[in-house]
RNA sequence: GGGCGAUUAGCUCAGCCGGGAGAGCGCUUGCCUUACAAGCAAGAUGUCGGCGGUUCGAUCCCGUCAUCGCCCA
């Protein structure tokens, strides 16, 4: 910048984006090294899906999570941000599948090695697309200890876990009702199903009584499952069924003799109060066929149509085989009626295809030992949620939870560390593959065929990632991480589970702090998705605006915790804060050629003030961060560098740095200039990585990177009370001339001479001290301060403070105008003495209220009393 | 049914310990002032969702209702 003459009027972040990306990473400076000195400080960044792409999202995540590692490492932690992906099971077997049928074959024709081989090359090929996405955000994380959740160590550390929690007893094989995806063919866990309201409807129908002429009516919204029922539920107290329990019903279509039972669970004003029982198709009938005795009988295949066993529906889909049998049952005069109904039917959360309620053989973790831990940590405080509201959804979850279902009818994943002797059936569990049966040594053994959740081995993230289960320098060193950054979605998919896990197998807390984000929405405030195809793509936001004005944007545009909208406007506000630092930064260096470093302690008003503000402004800043309350610090951080250091620090320095003549003046202004850009780079470099880098790198005196910088302190001491409390005085007096010369309409170009008059010889010293200030940013020609009000002609005239200052300007004056303004003045300020009078005249007040307060108020009292009393008098000379 | 969040300027949102309501964009007026017109200067704009309560004092704390959104059952 500073080599160049002519540098651009505006700021162009891809000019400078991916030299210093390519810079900070070949340096390695985001590299963390285990046996440099300072305190620990580790983020483990939550692995996005190797087959995706970046969305605003993880743009979001990533970026809070950089902010708090580049604020860190400039303060001197050791800091370790470790990136990595996650294999994505389902979302990755169903793009390979899709490969394959494009090839025009399938994984049943490849077999199971060879679909594995596909897998792995596909993820070679597309696997690194998002990390190098993430790159182009500028996140500082540490490539070299990128991670995958199924590479070796991951690998491992799933094995010993699950190993682990089998010898417990906490791992289970088991019957029951799953949650089956008809479409991605495998079982996905309660948390995977979302459920949302649909229309549907309530048929009703007569099951006949066995010898009797009578018949029950029994209402269902699922007509297709009749097939497999093996019973009918009524409520013990329900009198209308009382003589009915105990006999059977004649199932319709089937034939197959049930029983009545009584159960508690049936909900006596729900339907007709009698409940058909299909246990392998619902897990609350499931429930009550396990106490009542009744068959499990599975009427569906795995892509959820009709089994072999009923040849009128064989084949059929769900939804076909509901038809056909409505259809039936009213040809038997069965169907009583169909209502309309909204109800809450569960989906699969990766396809959307209603999920069909099964009963499988699979396994599970048993989670109440489990949880209870998990659950302590965060009552007492030793973990931390922010904010802390989340707290209670985390703890709600746990209190209730249920056993976690984690194997998956896949063939990408973790193989389940099984095996079965086909001679003895004796079950093998170990984290190495048998060569014989531990039982009865038969080579006959067979591996379960399924792989396990995808979140098994995300729940292990936080220390396999740091080579758990092998007692690695890093798990030593960086274990357990500082902080983990995630969005609200993935609570009980994610945290609760690594919390768990982590305090079972590394007898430690994962994180101590939780930083919950929320969700990034469209511009009309709806959810981003494929299927509205609203979704917003990070990488051309950045190839407009700059990853720059993207992490600000994002992080500035809410408060923590809650969701924020993506805004075209916000954007562009971050975009010209960027150009405003450009050409701040500009006018610095085009005024830096002769810098001189200098410690000389020469600072007049304006540099104490600039350079004690930035200190204040520091603390804030660190403070602010420690808290997450990030968007705040970034509103600080744009207040300070636009509204003190641009329109104020910047419009001063220009009255020494354009006087030739008086260089030691001018050495001092640039030094101020200097310093307090390059606090204020530093304080925003984690917000906004690239142009601070850029622009640090030319200020005078600076080497290396801004990234290795140390982060401004901030030193309460460091508050300079006076030269602040001068300055406002000053910028008050001149905001009042600027107010007088835009509503009389005062040329720009017209400098006028401005008279002030005040008996108060600090003020008269305040303004001779700010003399060079005023003519320069008021437009005055010349200050005089006045011994005599007697002097003043026709003039303009405003009261600040007790300050009486006065514009002659004869020809532009109108005094009707003039009057009116003056009026106005008098009008607010008698509105705020009234106010205050209220408070004062108030008994409670002048009792109760703490003494700071009740002077406050009278000294505002006093002061506006003085102003109001100057204007007054000023009107009346006017009659 | 239970829980959480939101409701503040025309729009999108801040407002940390209860003590005179803020920003960005938009709007009005004047300026191409040698860093920036993506800018500068000056301005206008609010029943802080409704109703109660606590308090000397409530946008802020409590209760309640309404609307919208999310999560869980």
């Amino acid at each position: 910048m500073s080599e160049e003459k002519n540098i651009s009027k505006s700021y162009d972040p891809k000019s400078v984006e991916h030299k210093w990306y390519s810079y900070w990473e070949e340096n390695k400076f985001f590299h963390a090294d285990p046996s440099a000195p300072g305190e620990p400080y580790t983020i483990v960044m939550p692995p996005p899906n190797v087959t995706g792409t970046l969305h605003l999202g993880h743009a979001l995540d990533n970026t809070l999570q950089d902010i708090l590692t580049r604020a860190k490492r400039m303060q001197g932690y050791n800091t370790l941000w470790l990136p990595g992906t996650d294999h994505a099971g389902i979302a990755t077997q169903a793009k390979v599948e899709e490969l394959l049928r494009s090839e025009g074959t399938n994984k049943y024709e490849l077999g199971r090695e060879k679909f594995l081989d596909k897998a792995w090359e596909w993820k070679e090929k597309y696997g690194n697309t998002i990390t190098k996405q993430l790159r182009e955000l500028g996140t500082s994380c540490d490539w070299d200890r990128e991670r995958f959740t199924m590479d070796e160590g991951c690998s491992e550390a799933v094995k010993e876990v699950f190993v682990g929690l089998y010898n417990k007893g906490l791992i289970y094989q088991g019957h029951y009702i799953i949650n089956w995806c008809p479409k991605c063919l495998t079982t996905i866990s309660d948390i995977e199903v979302e459920h949302h309201e649909s229309e549907g409807k309530f048929y009703y129908f007569k099951y006949p009584i066995e010898g009797e002429n009578e018949c029950l009516e029994i209402a269902t919204t699922r007509p297709e499952t009749m097939l497999g029922d093996s019973g009918i539920a009524v409520n013990p107290k329900d009198p209308r069924y009382s003589g009915f329990i105990g006999k059977n019903v004649i199932l319709p279509l089937v034939g197959r003799v049930i029983p009545i039972v009584a159960d508690d669970y049936v909900d006596m004003d729900f339907g007709t109060g009698a409940v058909k029982i299909t246990p392998a198709h619902d897990p609350n009938d499931f429930e009550i066929g396990k106490r009542h005795g009744l068959k499990e009988i599975i009427v569906m295949n795995q892509d959820a149509s009709i089994t072999d066993e009923y040849p009128d529906y064989a084949g059929m889909d769900r939804y076909q085989a509901r038809a056909k049998i409505v259809e039936n049952m009213e040809q038997q005069g069965l169907l009583l009626r169909i209502e309309d109904i909204t109800n809450n039917v569960g989906h699969c959360y990766r396809c959307d295809t209603s999920v069909e309620p099964f009963l499988s053989k699979q396994w599970f973790v048993k989670m109440q030992p489990l949880a209870e831990p998990a659950i302590d940590v965060v009552k007492s405080g030793e973990l931390r949620i922010v904010p802390e509201r989340f707290t209670s959804t985390y703890l709600n979850w746990m209190e209730n939870i249920r056993d976690w279902c984690i194997s998956r009818q896949l063939w990408w994943g973790h193989r389940i560390p099984v095996w079965y002797c086909d001679d003895c059936n004796e079950i093998i569990c170990q984290t190495t593959d048998p060569t014989s049966c531990t039982a009865c040594d038969s080579t006959n053994l067979r591996q379960d065929p399924d792989v396990l959740d995808t979140w098994f081995s995300s729940a292990l993230w936080p220390f396999s990632t740091l080579g758990w289960p092998k007692d690695t320098e890093d798990l030593k060193r960086y274990y357990p991480t500082s902080v983990l950054v995630t969005g609200r979605d993935i609570i009980f998919f994610w945290v609760a589970r690594m919390i768990f896990t982590s305090l079972e197998f590394m007898k430690e807390i994962p994180f101590k702090d939780v930083f919950i984000h929320g969700l990034v929405l469209d511009p009309q405030g709806r959810k981003m998705s494929k299927s509205l195809g609203n979704g917003i793509d990070p990488l051309e936001i950045i190839e407009k605006y700059g990853a720059d004005s993207l992490r600000f944007m994002l992080i500035t545009g809410n408060t923590p915790g809650n969701d924020l909208r993506f805004q075209y406007e916000r954007l562009d506000a971050a975009s010209n804060f960027a150009n405003k630092i450009w050409n701040a930064s500009r006018f610095v260096m085009m005024n830096l050629e002769d810098f001189e470093e200098t410690t000389a302690t020469q600072a007049d008003l304006a540099d104490r003030w600039i350079i004690s503000r930035a200190n204040q402004v520091s603390i804030e800043v660190r403070e602010l961060i420690d808290k997450y309350e990030l968007g705040e610090a970034g509103r600080k951080i744009y207040e300070f560098i636009w509204n003190e250091y641009c329109d104020w620090y910047i419009e001063i320095a220009k009255i020494s740095l354009y006087d030739k003549e008086n260089t030691q003046k001018r050495i001092q202004t640039q030094n101020v200039l200097r310093d307090v850009l390059k606090t204020a780079m530093e304080l925003l470099h984690p917000i906004m990585p690239f142009i601070t880098e850029e622009i640090w790198q030319h200020l005078p005196g600076t080497s290396g990177t801004i990234m290795k910088a140390a982060f401004p302190e901030g030193l309460a001491e460091k508050t300079d009370v006076e030269a602040e409390q001068k300055m406002e005085l000053f910028m008050d007096i001149v905001r009042g001339i600027r107010n007088i010369r835009s509503e009389m309409n005062v040329p720009p170009g017209k400098k006028a001479t401005a008279l002030f008059y005040t008996e108060e010889t600090n003020k008269q010293a305040i303004i001779k001290e700010t003399a060079g200030y005023l003519q320069s940013l008021a437009a005055v020609e010349e200050v005089v301060i006045l011994s005599d009000k007697k002097e003043v002609g026709k003039s303009a005239s405003v009261v600040i403070k007790g300050i009486e200052i006065f514009l002659p300007l004869e020809e532009l004056i109108d005094l009707d105008k003039e009057t009116q303004r003056l009026e106005k003045e008098i009008k607010k300020l008698e509105s705020e003495v009234d106010r205050i009078d209220k408070k004062l005249s108030n008994q409670g007040f002048v009792a109760k209220a703490p003494q700071e307060v009740i002077e406050k108020e009278k000294e505002k009292r006093e002061s506006y009393m003085v102003d109001l009393a100057l204007v007054r008098k000023r009107v009346e000379s006017y009659r």
